[in-house]
DNA sequence: GTTGGGAGTGTAACCGGTTACAATTCCAAC
DNA sequence: GTTGGAATTGTAACCGGTTACACTCCCAAC
């Protein structure tokens, strides 16, 4: 404990005014004279007196906190998430805790723990069991980030129409004929999503969906995927997100094959890295800092008491570059 | 405002009993008879009680709250640190507070405020300026991840013998003669230690140390630094940790080259992508969990007044692959 | 039949802020 | 010289917990 702070009382009576004061002059509300406002503030700027977080945020019914819940940690995806989700409550004083699923052993009982210290959460869609939800949005405002099957009561999400215009393209334009999809789709509701439009491109051109190899969504599961996705003899790889397509393009290139001459990958995010590699990657962009920026909007509107639309859905538009056959 | 919480005294009155008894059941300690216990526990089941963090916080003098301060928030670096910080602080019930500067406009200031809920800050060398450590450190303890120029309280840290030891092995085992340092020295003192110990090794074989080539250490910009490297006639890039040299690899081999053959590539850290790659990259293995365990250790002892040691080195170590030419 | 002590419980103060309300002061207007 | 209202400031309650301390029982020991 090497607390020695200063609290209101101390600093008024260093002042010779009452707290009410003190508090009046830090938050710059109500009428205090200029005399007794200097007075106060050579105390404060002396003693470099901030107020407790928590008095203030015990007499204001707000811990002035959320919690956004994420399946991992790493990678750019949940960097730029982050991002848009830091874009919002910075400026406005609302501090962000992050929370990765994946690290925690119980996360069910440590989110109710969570649950005690924010205002709100923002949750990915495919973290939590839907009783937990439930039990969360029971004690304060709740938004879902991206598709969830379970009854949500606020949700912010992308479409999958250009990922399905990217499997069109695919077959339609390049005529590939033996695609792969790499991701686990019962990994997330994001990813079953994705493998039901890769089904349905295949359906509209009377062609049986390809084959789907289950792996995570990390770079690593997208080296660990090569052998077997070289092993199969597909023509293209229509990976789940940026991540595994340049985590595969990587193994690929380095076992001295050609993308897209011995394989087309895809991915989807159009994270930083897509754009710069080469061959340049072809995948699906998505408004991912928007993504967190907006349910953190709302997030802060339902907390604010506000009635929010239930479902935001944000637009997302298909990027081609060199790895599919384009621009060869 | 949607709290409908229940609070300590309406549960009392309805488990009808003292708040105090309330608390005692909640926390366990003290004496209840068996049948009041199992009154109020039957009230707090009911309602779901749990008390607010925010009372429970206040009345211990204690946030139960770390914040750890980060330079970025992307990539596997940054993702281990992390689990090693949670991995302690989670079964403490201590909450994690990550804080990435880069997001942040003004830093200074918002970090005061951060310090506001916090009860110390682990904070990454190279983030924060010395006037505002200084700041920080008089109101809680700080704990520093890394090497920082600035005089602090308690760090935590890596020797650089491995890296030297790797630069010695391309000059002195590989024979390499013009190698190239990818990471600017200036921009970590990580990477300024790194920098020196790469001249080091040059002097030590009368030679004068090669170029550096200044980037930032993420993925993206080992990509970017890939046609400068290739065209400085290079024959090994020694890169400042292992996602530029990824990077920087990837781009290589996009262009049809080959490592080790056209270009030796090293990094520092051997997060997991390194050893999935081919080739492997030769890189510098750091204990970067137990970095951020122990840092996390020893704030909570500081928190809870104990005495700790000021410095803490963990061990390095070389980790030699085929992208050195080794196993070649 | 006292006495002593431990178990069970409640009262009330306290943690560090905010703010409704009351009290005081000061002036302008009549 | 009153009077009324605005400006300034203080008092005290409250937010939701924890806990020192006091009090009441109850029973064993003498």
């Amino acid at each position: 404990m090497t607390d020695d702070r200063m609290s209101v009382r101390e600093i008024a009576k260093l002042a010779g005014v009452s707290t009410a004061t003190v508090s009046r002059v830090y938050r710059g509300v109500g009428s205090v004279s200029a005399a007794t406002r200097a007075k106060v503030q050579a105390a404060i700027e002396q003693y470099g007196y901030r107020p407790s977080h928590l008095g203030e945020a015990l007499a204001n019914r707000r811990h002035g906190a959320l919690a956004v819940v994420f399946p991992g940690l790493s990678g750019p995806y949940f960097a730029e998430l982050i991002n848009g989700v830091e874009s919002v409550a910075v400026p406005r004083q609302v501090s962000v805790h992050v929370i990765g699923t994946h690290l925690r052993r119980e996360a069910p009982d440590e989110l109710l723990d969570v649950a005690r210290r924010v205002d709100g959460m923002a949750i990915h869609g495919g973290t939590v069991p839907k009783t937990v939800i439930m039990e969360l949005a029971a004690r304060h405002p709740v938004v879902m980030i991206g598709p969830d099957p379970h009854p949500a009561p606020v949700v912010v999400r992308t479409d999958q129409q250009a990922f399905r215009l990217l499997v069109s393209h695919l077959l339609a334009d390049h005529g590939l004929r033996k695609l792969v999809f790499v991701g686990n789709p019962e990994g997330s509701p994001d990813l079953t999503e994705r493998w039901e439009a890769f089904a349905a491109a295949h359906a509209e051109l009377g062609l049986r969906p390809g084959k789907q190899l289950r792996t995570g969504l990390e770079q690593t599961h997208g080296v660990q995927a090569a052998d077997e996705v070289l092993a199969g003899g597909f023509d293209g790889a229509v990976c789940g997100n940026d991540e595994t397509a340049l985590g595969l393009m990587m193994a690929v290139l380095g076992r001295g094959l050609r993308v897209p001459g011995d394989l087309v990958i895809t991915g989807v995010d159009d994270v930083p890295m897509s754009s710069l590699v080469s061959p340049g990657l072809t995948t699906v962009a998505r408004p991912l800092a928007e993504l967190g920026a907006t349910a953190t909007r709302l997030l802060l509107d339902l907390i604010n008491g506000a009635d929010v639309v239930p479902e935001t859905v944000l637009p997302s538009r298909l990027v081609r570059r060199a790895s599919c056959g384009c621009r060869d």
